[in-house]
Order: C-alpha cells, then sequence, then structure tokens
DNA sequence: TATCTTTGCTAACGAACGTTAGTTTAAGCA
DNA sequence: TGCTTAAACTAACGTTCGTTAGCAAAGATA
C-alpha cells in the first residue's frame, strides 16, 4: 500500500512513526510533520488531537502486535528450546516489519505522559516475564545452560531490540531469515562446537 | 569525588550526561540544566560555549575510552578467542562505569551537526571495524562458527550497547562481573553443550 | 588600596513551539 | 441547485527555546 493511497489520518500516522524514528519525537515539530505531508501544521488538527496521540498510537500498536505475534506462535508448542526459539523469532518479524514503529516504541516511550506513560511500562514488563519464563522453563528442562534469567531477559531484548539500528528491509536478508539467524546466536553463541 | 567538589565547568558537564539521558538531549532546555545546578540559564554561558558543545564534550570523550581501553587489553594478545573476549569485557566496563554518558553517545549522537556529526561516525566506524577483524581472526583461526561477521558484529554491539538500559552501578554485579558474564553469553550462547 | 578576573545576575532578543479560532474551498448528496 | 461536511487555509495565541548584552559582587593579585 502505497503512501499516497492511505488516508490523511493513516498518512499522518506513518510520516510521524518515520520522523520520530529519524529525529526523535521532542525535535520532531508538528511543521515538518505538516511540512513533510504538504499541508500546513494547523491542518493536522483536522485529524488528530495532539502531538502526544500520535506517539500513543504508536507505542500501543506496536506493543499489541508482540503480543498478538508472541501468542500465535506460541499456541501448541511445549517443547522448552522450541518455545523460545518461536518468541524470538516472532519478536524480531514485528521489529523487522515495523522498523519506524519499533524503533519509536523502544526509544521514545518516555515521552509519553501518564497515564500512558504507566501503562506503557506495565505492558513492557507484562512481555518480558514471558519471556522470562520461557528461559525458565528452558533452564528448568537442562536444555539451556543456567543463567541468571533477569539477566539473560535483558541481553536477549538487548539483541533484539537493537535490529532497527541496522537491520535495512531492502530485500538482501528478510525478516524471516535474520529471525532465524538472530535465534542461532542467541541459542549457539559464537564459538564452534 | 562528589558532584560539590568539580569545577563548576565539571560539574555542569555531569549533570547535563545525567539529565541528556533522562530526558534525551531535545528536550533538556538550558533552564532544566541550570536550575539542576542552581543557577541561572545564562549563567552557564560563563562556562560553556553552546548547548552542543556539552554533547560533542560527551560524544567524543567517551569514544576516546573506548578506544584507549581497546588499545589497552588488546597489547600483546594474540589468541583469537582472548583477544575477542578482551574487547567484549573492555567495552563492557567503559559502558558499565559510564552509564549517563555511554547512554548518551549511544542515543544522543544524531543532534551533533556537521562537522562533529561526520567525525563521529568515522569514528564510531573504525571502532566497529576492530571488533569485525576480532570476529574474521577467530572464524579463520577455527573457533568461531563461519557467521557473517558484519551481521555477527551489529548482534555484539547492541547486546552491548543495551546494557544501559537495565544495569545499575550499585554493588549488586560489578562492571567486571558483567562484563565476564556478557562474554560468556555472546561466546556459548543459551544451550548447555 | 586599586585593578583585574571570575562568576553570577537581570533583562531581553528573535525564533520556534504546540495549539486554537475562524474562515474558505471543494466535494457529496438531497 | 442548495445544504452539509470534511479538510484545508491564514492568523494568531501564549509559552518556551538558546543565546546575548550589560552589569554587579567577590575574590585574587599588584
Amino acid at each position: 500500500m502505497s503512501i499516497e493511497t492511505l488516508s490523511r489520518k493513516d498518512q499522518i500516522n506513518q510520516v510521524a512513526q518515520n520522523l520520530f524514528r529519524e529525529k526523535g519525537y521532542s525535535a520532531t515539530s508538528m511543521r515538518d510533520l505538516a511540512k513533510a505531508i504538504g499541508i500546513e501544521a494547523a491542518s493536522l488538527y483536522s485529524h488528530i488531537k495532539s502531538k502526544e496521540e500520535l506517539l500513543q498510537n504508536i507505542c500501543f500498536r506496536i506493543a499489541a502486535e508482540f503480543f498478538d505475534e508472541y501468542d500465535r506462535v506460541q499456541n501448541g508448542t511445549t517443547d522448552p528450546k522450541l518455545r523460545f526459539r518461536h518468541a524470538v523469532t516472532a519478536h524480531t518479524r514485528v521489529v523487522a516489519s515495523n522498523l519506524d514503529a519499533s524503533s519509536v516504541f523502544f526509544n521514545e516511550w518516555r515521552h509519553l505522559n501518564e497515564p500512558s506513560l504507566s501503562e506503557f511500562k506495565a505492558q513492557r514488563a507484562a512481555y518480558e516475564d514471558r519471556f522470562k519464563n520461557l528461559l525458565r522453563e528452558g533452564i528448568e528442562a537442562g536444555v539451556f545452560r543456567k543463567v541468571q534469567v533477569s539477566f539473560a531477559m535483558r541481553l536477549v531484548f538487548s539483541t533484539l531490540n537493537g535490529i532497527p539500528t541496522w537491520y535495512r528491509n531492502d530485500g538482501a536478508l528478510s525478516p524471516d531469515q535474520i529471525a532465524e539467524q538472530i535465534a542461532d546466536f542467541l541459542l549457539e553463541g559464537l564459538l564452534k562446537k
């Protein structure tokens, strides 16, 4: 779907995602946003309520995608290693398919105001807990090394959430391909067996 | 060294590091900074040239630390696995010992203007190349799996540069301790052998 | 004591900020 | 054709921004 065929409201959201990612939320003015679309700043308010509403839309839409995709791939799987692998690849696919939005999700959430900010943190913590449980399961099953669960979870998310800093969805590597390679990397490490 | 004993200039730089990290560079005003110190915004300009100078100081000081620490630990080491391990632990120590500054280095560098911006990117690329070479050496020596070098380098840095998002230097785990654990994680992965 | 330097102050500059009010334009529909 | 509505416009609001000018206080130096 090209950007011209979107409704103006969707178009605003899409351009906002891109600008918030490239320049940061605070450094992006409503005049920047309007200019990128080709209208006046004041005209934006025929479609949106406020600048912060744009940030909220991005953050909570992507949060929902993380949960949805997680639930979809976990459904029915019991093997701890496979459960972890599916969680990692699902997360990676969401990030790699939504580079602008996930970048904003990772880096600009702190500009949310209450009560959105607390709601955001709660959702993120709930999502992180799922990964901690997967790691615990793997350790208890004797499949994973005895790592500290919350420490390992942090390292896993650091790896995954850094994806927008380097990945370009330009055809060289598909989201599915990097998802598998990242899962390999996290599970196997760098050393040859 | 407590913050009261610093020269005013050093104090400004230190508080700026902290505010730029917590709120972001753009969302931090010179009035915020002055208030945190207890003077008027205009008084800052008796000590500094501009807001951007503060950002430059942070970014290039920490860049120099990365290079210095890297050179220090590589000196004399030839074993590829050990060279990689030393590079990772050195980088981790610099990050973990400079959480505010490294956070700004990772997230706020894009607000640099030219020519500082290009200089920053060049230094970062040179530093990343060192890690790529270490990975290449390890693969050629048959110690590392045959991963794509620049892909693996990106994953390594994602892991390392995410440290400020979760690590608190509060005595529970020292910078040296997490450095070793992160090196283990990158080399061994999650799976039990 | 007289002078210089450092470090702070108040006041203010012009620019940019997010947003609102009121109006115009143009398309869809009765 | 006349009416309604959506979506744009111009103008402006009050606020905040980084920064400068000019001055005052205080300590160091002569």
